[in-house]
RNA sequence: GCUCCGGUGGUGUAGUCCGGUCAAGCAUUCCGGCCUUUCGAGUCGGAGAUCCCGGGUUCGAAUCCCGGCCGGAGCACCA
């Protein structure tokens, strides 16, 4: 029945087991998302990414980011991009970065609707700080940060929280103008000082930044943090689902603190497990120390998970989707396995990949004995006959002629084995070695097989370009292509037979990176 | 130490809320068959999980309850 072809298969199938194909159909269907909860609440599904153009994205990013844009688009709502830079001093953003998320977010095929950049919100956030303050849901603390810990942790209040709003807003005016210094104070939200979670109580919102922004300079000198711009900026942006990571548990908390004294309602919250990948590093300050030590030469070096690596390598912004969607919006942690990824994005590209010979490390096959003419068609691509073909005609100089083939085939080569040059000769090997010395066999094909010859590619001795391609260890492999490769364009994906599928990176001189096989 | 959150084959995931149709589906991986101008792709078949452990509730638990173990996250005037 195996030997029958598909069409017949199923036709045999279609006829006596109908049940079978219905079952397959289902089961193939693409995977979605679960729906979000209590959607009805808001007036539209409001979803946010909030990244510190800190550093550039990398796949674990991109996991809130396909989830966010998904659901945006399930219910017609919007996707807001937000950065939050914020923290001139300690994560401080770079101007170059802003554009880099914008072109990963642009090639994941994101519809950003609304985009927004907390350094020129201060305004805002100083007049909600303000309203806390009268209202004494917030004060200013200047408190040795080591002291408040103290007290906090033996759920005492310091001896800031308890003065009138006055005094907290002329120390709010010394905030903003002086004479308060860096450190000198800083504004608490309100919490539970008897929560049992010590995390949770009187959190730090804003604080004296005398470093200079680089998009703000020194303009300002109070900046929020974390949890007071964002729960701030998701409720006048109308958030309806917050979808984070996980490390972000406890400032959910926080968060809902603040909403309370303001009487606002709290979005819905999905938290997401971090995502590892076996290979390829994520961690942003590794990847920053790696490059200061010249370990890497960029952010793109293929041995990382950045956005702009992977896309390097040829992963198709299809196959980050897939992924994302396969491991679902779930609080654990998953390390996916690069055999997984590389399989969704070879179904992706696989039809579109045409192919090629590239020979590896070239090694002299000399073949004797021909007998006539001997010319190869290979095929672009074995499914698309009508993509057309690459011929070579070989024309034997009494009988022999030169090729390449690649030092890999060559050491695996024994003597009198009989070896198939795909699509144009089978030959028998006489001599092994540096160079290879064999005798035609003959043309077919089926040849070939009866006798368990190893299918190898190779090149007319003389043909082809130099290229070399950057291999996922960032080493590279040199070696030669056909010439045809050179009408390539750059970002084409192509199979170079047996060798795997590559991105065409550059055409003159032909480079390429290794996605994988 | 304190506070949260998780734990289904090597890996990712479905099912867990509303217990039975689940000795557990899918994908990847590995092995074999077929096919093929590719050891590729495709296709067919196979391998691989006592659903972290121990109790309990129940006619019946991956699913509910309790205890334990393991893993992760947070405990910054970072995001």
């Amino acid at each position: 029945m195996n030997s029958w072809t598909l069409e017949r298969q199923k036709e045999v199938l279609e006829e006596r087991w109908p049940e079978l194909l219905e079952t397959r159909k289902v089961k193939e269907e693409k995977k979605t998302l679960p729906p979000l909860n209590n959607v009805e609440k808001y007036r539209e599904v409001r979803t946010r990414f909030a990244p510190n153009p800190d550093g550039p994205l990398h796949l674990g990013s991109a996991e809130p980011i396909i989830f966010c844009d998904e659901y945006a688009k399930m219910y017609d709502g919007k996707f807001i991009l937000r950065f939050e830079d914020t923290s001139p001093d300690v994560k401080s953003p770079i101007l170059e970065v802003y554009d880099w998320i914008k072109e990963d977010l642009k090639w994941l095929g994101v519809v950003v609707h609304e985009f927004y950049m907390q350094s020129d919100r201060l305004e805002i956030y100083y007049g909600h700080a303000e309203r806390l303050l009268e209202k004494g849901q917030a004060y200013v603390c200047t408190c040795e940060s080591s002291a408040f810990k103290e007290l906090y942790t033996e759920k005492k209040a310091c001896p800031c929280r308890d003065l009138p709003p006055e005094v907290h807003l002329d120390r709010w005016k010394m905030m903003l103008n002086g004479p308060y210094r860096k450190g000198d104070a800083v504004v608490r939200i309100k919490t539970d000082l008897d929560h049992p979670n010590p995390a949770l109580r009187d959190w730090p919102a804003l604080r004296i930044v005398e470093g200079s922004h680089p998009r703000q300079g020194t303009k300002y000198r109070v900046w929020p943090l974390y949890n007071f711009s964002c729960a701030i900026d998701d409720h006048e942006m109308e958030i309806s689902h917050i979808i984070r990571g996980k490390e972000h548990e406890v400032n959910t908390h926080r968060q809902r603190y603040l909403y309370g004294h303001m009487g606002w309602d709290y979005p819905e919250i999905i938290n997401v497990g971090r995502l590892g990948l076996e290979a390829g590093i994520l961690s942003k300050s590794v990847i920053r120390a790696g490059l200061e030590e010249g370990l890497y030469k960029s952010w793109d070096d293929p041995r990382l998970g950045t956005l702009q690596a992977l896309r390097r390598r040829g992963l198709q912004p299809e196959t980050i989707r897939e992924i994302m969607i396969q491991v679902g919006p779930k609080p654990i942690n998953a390390t996916l396995s690069w055999a997984q990824v590389a399989s969704v994005n070879r179904r992706n590209i696989e039809s579109q990949a045409d192919r090629y010979f590239f020979v590896r490390d070239p090694v002299n096959l000399d073949v004797v004995d021909i007998t006539g003419e001997a010319s190869a068609k290979l095929l672009l691509h074995p499914d698309h006959p009508e993509r057309g073909t690459r011929d070579y005609s070989i024309d034997p100089k009494n009988g022999a002629a030169s090729f390449k083939i690649s030092k890999e085939d060559a050491e695996k080569m024994e003597k009198s084995g009989i070896v198939r040059l795909m699509g144009l000769m089978n030959v028998e090997v006489v001599e092994t070695g540096s160079s290879i010395k064999a005798r035609y066999h003959s043309s077919d094909h089926e040849e070939a097989r009866a006798n368990g010859a190893t299918f190898i590619h190779w090149l007319p001795d003389g043909e082809g370009v130099e290229a070399s391609v950057v291999m996922p260890d960032a080493s590279k492999a040199n070696g030669i292509a056909e010439t045809a490769c050179t009408d390539l364009k750059m970002d084409d994906m192509i199979q170079f037979e047996r060798f795997g599928f590559v991105r065409v990176d550059n055409v003159k001189p032909f480079s390429a990176y290794f996605a994988h096989r």
